[in-house]
Parts: structure tokens; sequence; C-alpha cells
RNA sequence: GGCCAGGUAGCUCAGUUGGUAGAGCAGCGGACUGAAAAUCCGCGUGUCGGCGGUUCGAUUCCGUCCCUGGCCA
């Protein structure tokens, strides 16, 4: 992408929950300052570590980072691997009823005791539709429907959030090689000094915090501890990477409009010609 | 060279008083409406180290060979 924006001028939008942390920059594999002072980026170090971030709050954030990137009389291109943020924005959210806070933490404390049966019991009688899902879904479920006596799944029907924004992907896949570039990446980090970053970091972020669950990070915590030794901790890192590029994969596959989707391998020779090619038609299809 | 313990799924191991075997991890597929780099769900045929023997039947018992680790020479 940044290869493409030296040739158009596009503004990239970040669409990654990751890199929204301040702090947390070489494990995130933030753009460096000589890319960032190359291609304007928003939507990177918002918050802070602890600070609980959300879709929703994303995608409004995102409406109003375009703009910023259009005053600079660049296109916006939104480019990050976090695929339930850009589908907020494209498919908005439903639009939530205000939530009373103290009672949600209290119901989020109380929830957070249970076990998943115990959880997948409650949202079974408040919310069946949603009582296959995982633990988070499940607590989210319960609340709402506790706290305003309408189950999540009916919120959805009957609060449809703004209209759709039609958009298209380009999926960057480069297929059985991404194992190889995933661990070379990873040596990089860990020699760009992740461990110090990670250890600094520690002295001064809370263990619960957020951010700390970004990939790797939590494992390179405990390497600066001096917990685990270092090929250890570089084989856990590279299996939770590797998992989560799969997740990644189910949901580009399965989740965005199939008609809307090109996907290009970037070891490819042609690839950022397909890339400008694709850039062009985009901005002619949406105006 | 001798003795002992092992050799079972990609890895670590369990198990079968003889009826051809199953966990965890890895891997693969899937779900996903304000935590999403999160949170969950589904998927297990593998010459049970090789070759012989006993047996209706051997991964299991016996013999032998090979390999690994430990101890003793």
């Amino acid at each position: 992408m940044l290869a493409l924006a030296r040739r158009v001028p596009l503004g990239i939008v970040s669409a990654d929950s990751r890199q929204i942390y301040r702090g947390f920059d070489i494990g995130t594999a933030k753009p460096s300052a000589a890319e960032r002072a190359c291609v304007p980026h928003v939507g990177l170090d918002i918050i802070e570590p602890d600070t609980r971030y959300s879709a929703a709050a994303w995608a409004a954030d995102a409406v109003r980072w375009m703009d910023e990137v259009r005053h600079l009389g660049r296109e916006p291109a939104i480019v990050g691997g976090t695929g339930f943020y850009i589908r907020a924005l494209t498919m908005p959210l439903f639009v939530e009823p205000a939530l009373d806070a103290p009672k949600r933490r209290a119901i989020a404390a109380h929830l957070r005791a249970l076990t998943l049966d115990e959880l997948q019991r409650w949202c079974l009688a408040l919310d069946p539709e949603r009582a296959g899902l995982g633990r988070a879904q499940l607590e989210r479920a319960i609340e709402v429907a506790v706290l305003t006596g309408t189950p999540l799944s009916r919120w959805h029907r009957v609060a449809p959030g703004a209209e759709p924004r039609h958009a298209r992907y380009l999926v960057v896949d480069p297929g059985p090689a991404l194992g190889a570039s995933l661990a070379a990446r990873l040596d990089h980090m860990l020699d760009a000094g992740w461990i110090e970053e990670a250890r600094a970091l520690d002295a001064r972020v809370p263990p619960t915090a957020p951010a700390w669950n970004a990939t790797g990070y939590a494992t390179v915590r405990s390497l600066a501890r001096g917990d685990i030794g270092r090929s250890e901790a570089r084989e856990r890192i590279l299996i939770a990477t590797r998992q989560y590029a799969k997740r990644q994969r189910t949901w580009m596959r399965n989740q965005l409009p199939p008609a809307d989707v090109t996907r290009i391998d970037p070891g490819e020779p042609g690839a950022l010609a397909r890339a400008l090619e694709w850039w062009n038609e985009t901005r002619e299809g949406l105006g």
C-alpha cells in the first residue's frame, strides 16, 4: 500500500485495533517515522494502552479521519487487518441505547466470574440466538438484555445503524509464503528492540491493560522479565501470529461481499500494477 | 560390549489383563453487530520401530534385529 501511495495521492486511515495504542510500536508493526513522513497516516497512537476502544468508536473516528485526509488534498484509503472495524464503517452497527454505566460495570464484574457454561445458560434464556458465540459475545448479550430488557439480537433488528457505504476491498495475501515472512518479521522486531520496549512498558502499563493482548506482547514481557527464554518466546509468538493470520483469512474470505473483493499476491511480478489498476477503477466506481 | 528404560498422530505422551487406539499442543475449517491481534465452535487411519513366532486374532505375549537415552565396563 505504501508503494501504491507513492504513485497516487492517498492518505492512509489505519484500521488496526492495536496500532491505536501509544507506545506499543515495534510488536504491532507500526509504520516508521519515515513512512509516515512520506504518506500521511491517521488512526495511529490515539489512545493510552489501558483504555478500551471499540469498533463503533473507530468507525465514528474514521469518518472524521477520512475528511482530514481529503482536506490534505488526498484520497483516503482504509488500510489494516481489523476486519470488524472496517465492517463497522461500511455496514454500520446498530444504534445502541444508552446503558447505565455503573450498573454495566456491576454486571460485567459479575459475569467475569462465571464459567463459559454458565454464561451459555444465561444467554440461552435471555437471547438464544447469540448463545452459540464466544465468551465476549455472551457477556455482551447478557449485559444488553439485562440493562435494556430487550435482547441484543432484537436490537439489531429494530435499531439499524446508518446506511451501508459501498466499498471495494483489496486483500493482499502472499499465500504459502506468509509463514516465512512472518518469521522474518518477528526476528526483525526482536532485533529492533521489542524486548526493551516491552520492559519499559511493563514498568508503567498495568498488566491487565488491553494493549497487552496484542499478539506476542505478553510473551515478550515474560521474556523481558526473564521468565522464559528467547527461543521459546519466538516459537510461541510465531504460533500465535500464524493463528491470528489464519483468523484474518477466515474473516476476509467469509465476511466481505465477494463481488467487491480483489485479491493480490504481493510477491507476484505485476502486483503493484494490479494494485494501481484496482485503485483507479475503485475511484471511478465510487465517484 | 553388558544391564536398564524407552520407540504409539507433525510434537509431548496415555492406553489396550490379546479383539487393529485417544488426550493435550500444533495444523485445518467455521462463527463473529461497541473487547475483534479479542472471544468461541467443529475436525483424529496412525505400517502402535522392522522381521519372525505363538494364537481364530498381536500394537499388546515370546524371540530377534535396529534406533534413542541412562548406568556399568
